[in-house]
RNA sequence: GGGCCGUUAACUCAGGUGGUAGAGUAUCUGCCUUUUAAGCAGAGAGUCGCUGGUUCGAGUCCAGCACGGCCCA
């Protein structure tokens, strides 16, 4: 219904109006010389009075965002991917003929501008324009200049409008481009090189979640985007890449929410010859840097909690914090009967019987959420962790952490089990719990226990979610908002 | 999977108890050469998410479905 619209069959009369009068819809060769911003920032804090030396000619080009029509004379906001800036058009400077062009244009077209800088009566910084060329006429109309684009649906569907509108929107997806870059840069300065591992995997491991399926048909095999890159990095480890990491999209075939989008990006990495508690520290370097670089501060805000991310953080182990954070009697916690009837009376419902998968259901009901600032969370028990090396003194945990902030979990680390008769008994254990429990297929990654019988040094290794991560750095409640295109279902 | 809420013009939104749809922006026409949510005067624009039902009559009440949001699982 919208494809016949009258503002469109307008636009498209005014377009081979255009076009009639050998006016260019689509030209390619304007150049143009200078941004917004660069110009903003060359000549914003210029006096009115200095301005008027200036007659250096600027050549730059936008979308038109905003047109006040004087008749003889308009004033337009035009923005490029750099800023937005006033231009003013006058029919005696730029000619009755370009003039008359002009009139023509619409709120959207994409102009290229040549002209000088000056200050209005008001004070804003504006382009008197020379010369005009139309780059690209616009044959639908942009959502309303004040309030923007505002349907969420819309939003995620046509991201393209939100960020043409919206300047929160660009703001957001220009910090989680620089939170990237960042952390790369961090990375690779401590000497981690970055490396890439299949997508595409015979036997999905390193997490336990669902995973797409796939066919390739010249091999005649199924595949399994990966649901983390975990066991071919650890891969690359025993072949001598002693510090690595990975940024990139994994895949799990779950329910989607607004911390969950099927492909969703994390960063691992790993360092040999390192243990949990070295990567603690690390991760709190990692962060404090990345915060000042992209927000310049370690104070954040998020839904309303003042953050705080001067290190140190604070540790808890486990069972601390069931005990302390989630008000949990201590004697619950060596008891699986116990335990399960706390589950129950609090609504959790439990597949399964195990005590640790038990702990950690009574510990995402009640402790996640009251980890606000950022906090380590160490000594996980050995059946929710099935890759993490056992600790020396308590063969019932793990060394390993997981990191919250903003009562979201952000990251998840451990000392590798590197003894293949270990991980693989502890594999053949999770095995046997999930026949009970789950319809799921099973793997056991048997080429993985080889690689592992080759020897891989005592190393250490983390997750982080990068999503989360810029859902915390920008203040955003859904990560629909810091993932471009987050995953939708089919428009009817 | 369950509960609640939303879907009205291109966009942002109004539309007590059922009586054939409104505003602002945008668009179009006219006036206006320093405005800035420019202004003034006028005009056009809608399958009220979809399908049924109740009713003389449904944007409004009922049911189902679709899409989206929030909460729960």
């Amino acid at each position: 219904m919208g494809e016949i619209s009258q503002l469109i069959l307008k636009r498209k009369e005014k377009a081979h109006e255009l076009k009639k009068m050998h006016v260019p819809l689509y030209p390619n060769t304007f150049k143009v010389k200078n941004s917004v911003n660069e110009i903003i920032e060359r000549f914003g804090d210029k006096k009115t009075e200095d301005l008027e030396d200036t007659h250096e000619l600027l050549i730059t080009a936008g979308r038109i965002m905003a047109i006040r029509d004087f008749g003889k004379a308009t004033f337009i906001h035009f923005q490029d991917g750099t800023g937005r800036l006033q231009a003013y058009i006058k029919r005696d400077v730029v000619g009755k003929d370009v003039y008359k062009i002009f009139k023509k244009l619409d709120i959207g077209d994409i102009i290229g501008l040549k002209g000088h800088i000056f200050r209005t009566k008001t004070g804003e910084l504006t382009l008197l324009v020379k010369e005009l060329q139309l780059l690209t006429k616009s044959l639908r109309p942009l959502p309303e200049k004040f309030h923007g684009l505002q349907d969420i649906e819309l939003r995620y569907r046509q991201r393209y409008l939100d960020l043409v509108m919206n300047a929160k929107t660009r703001e957001v997806f220009k910090k989680r481009i620089k939170l990237i870059a960042s952390i790369k840069q961090f990375l690779q300065d401590e000497g981690f090189l970055e490396v890439e591992t299949p997508m595409m995997q015979p036997i999905p491991g390193g997490a336990i979640a669902r995973p797409f399926k796939t066919h390739h048909h010249a091999l005649g095999m199924d595949l399994y985007l990966r649901i983390a890159p975990e066991l071919y990095l650890k891969r690359l480890v025993i072949g001598g890449f002693e510090k690595i990491f990975e940024i990139n999209r994994s895949f799990r075939n779950e329910g989607l929410s607004s911390e969950h989008n099927p492909e969703f990006t994390m960063l691992e990495f790993y360092q040999a010859y390192a243990t949990y508690e070295d990567l603690m520290v690390l991760t709190e370097r990692l962060l404090t840097s990345i915060a000042q670089k992209v927000l310049g501060t370690l104070n954040i805000s998020y839904q309303g909690n003042s953050i705080d991310l001067t290190p140190p953080w604070k540790r808890y182990r486990f069972n601390e914090a069931l005990i302390k954070l989630g008000g949990v009697d201590p004697s619950v916690l060596k008891d699986t009967p116990q335990a399960l009837s706390l589950a129950e009376s609090l609504g959790i419902p439990v597949k399964e019987g195990r005590l640790g998968k038990i702990l950690t259901k009574l510990f995402d009901a009640l402790v996640e959420s009251k980890l606000v600032q950022p906090t380590f969370i160490t000594g996980y028990p050995v059946e929710t962790s099935p890759l993490a090396r056992r600790n020396d003194e308590n063969p019932e945990i793990t060394d390993r952490f997981e990191l919250f902030i903003g009562g979201k979990e952000i990251a998840n680390g451990f000392s590798e089990l590197n003894d293949p008769i270990e991980q693989k008994e502890r594999f053949l254990e999770q095995l046997k719990c999930r026949e009970l429990v789950d319809e799921e297929a099973i793997f056991v990654d048997d080429d993985f226990i080889k690689a592992l019988e080759y020897g891989m040094p005592p190393t250490a290794g983390e997750g982080i979610g990068i999503d989360r991560l810029v859902m915390v750095f920008t203040d955003s409640p859904s990560i629909r908002d810091v993932i471009l295109f987050p995953q939708l279902k089919l428009e009817r």
